[in-house]
DNA sequence: TAGTATACTGACTGTGTAGTCATTCGATGG
DNA sequence: CCATCGAATGACTACACAGTCAGTATACTA
């Protein structure tokens, strides 16, 4: 992000990269992976086919880039908050508020995250790592969910399932969001959402 | 289905096509449509690339009927099995063993299915009439919701975004069998995710 | 058995698009 | 004002694959 210390070349480099990540998601999420043709990312981004072959070595590459960023930034956030937060009823609270929020601010993103999932049976598909993060988000659920159950802080409870319910869940009202379908605020579906769950796995 | 007074030509007729798409829906299930091709599913089906054209028109078509197909008998199994259920408890209990049960005995056509929600966001997409299935669904379930919020039988909630939660972590433990990441019977599911939901919106 | 009808075949065509590369553009500096 | 060089271009190539159709095989009929 800071220029300072870049080259010429590299700063131009990482200005083009970005503008073409930026009119691939757009295209991406309008259209999806196998629709999106690559003169029309380089139509969004103002620049020639050739050029957008300078900057990325194919179509997929250019799709995971796309994908990987957000991915990870994503993750990323919804750890840090689950960490932040106290006791499992404010992990599970910031799981589903720092997803449904992030929706808002990142729309295209969202769409193309979301059509992912719809490979995930695809054992060939576009990318096979994504497979791997999902899980490691389930797990990382799971753990957190087997210690407060260990801990007495909600009941007991195959945690896998309900660590996938949450998860799909969430998920379903980001996809509810993202159509249109949901006549309510983030936070109202926020509180809808985890007064649910917590009744769910509360022990009271 | 019965052969009775049918011609010779609507016999073989119906084989072919029913041979097609079984071919199809392996061949979609493992590739999904973009990645598939009806080379593919003509070798799969036994029979040349000429003859499949012989019975359908185009590979969109094939592949919506093989989607249609199972996605009528799916709404129609769930909505059947809900109606039969006395009380909403029963419902929602109904709702969800008839599509867990459902994955086990059709797990090439939950690929294509599941993929098919990947599309969602997808304006211009393969099937438009999907969404509105799935818009369908929502409301039937929101609807019964609705109902029994109203009887007094479950705490008042947002019913949309319920329906939406319930419909989604149901299809995240069909996703999770469908990857083969339970390690627990469909019973067992049920009965976890019935628990989950009914605490969640039971008004005890 | 010959003649006709109908199901089937697979080589072929047309199209769309990923990826290439010879050429052009434009900035810099002598 | 010209020379050099890296960035950008877009016409072009190669290829995959959906869809076609002239030809063949098979089943029926008389």
């Amino acid at each position: 992000m800071a220029f300072a210390g870049k080259t010429k070349h590299e700063i131009l480099s990482e200005f083009r990269t970005a503008e073409i990540l930026q009119a691939a998601r757009t295209v991406f999420a309008e259209k999806g992976f196998s629709e999106a043709t690559v003169d029309e990312i380089a139509e969004a981004a103002g620049l020639a086919k050739g050029t957008i072959y300078l900057y990325f070595p194919s179509k997929k590459e250019i799709y995971l880039a796309a994908l990987k960023n957000g991915v990870a930034e994503l993750a990323e956030a919804t750890r840090k908050n689950m960490e932040a937060a106290g006791g499992i009823r404010g992990k599970v609270h910031a799981f589903i508020q720092t997803r449904l929020e992030h929706v808002e601010r990142n729309r295209d993103f969202f769409k193309i995250y979301h059509a992912e999932f719809g490979n995930l049976t695809h054992p060939l598909s576009v990318n096979e790592s994504f497979r791997k993060l999902y899980r490691q988000q389930l797990d990382a659920l799971e753990a957190i969910l087997e210690k407060a159950a260990e801990g007495g802080e909600i009941r007991k409870t195959p945690v896998g399932a309900i660590a996938s319910a949450l998860y799909e869940m969430t998920r379903g009202l980001m996809l509810r969001r993202l159509l249109g379908w949901s006549g309510t605020t983030v936070e109202e579906d926020v509180e809808t959402l985890n007064e649910f769950v917590w009744r769910g796995i509360g022990n009271s």
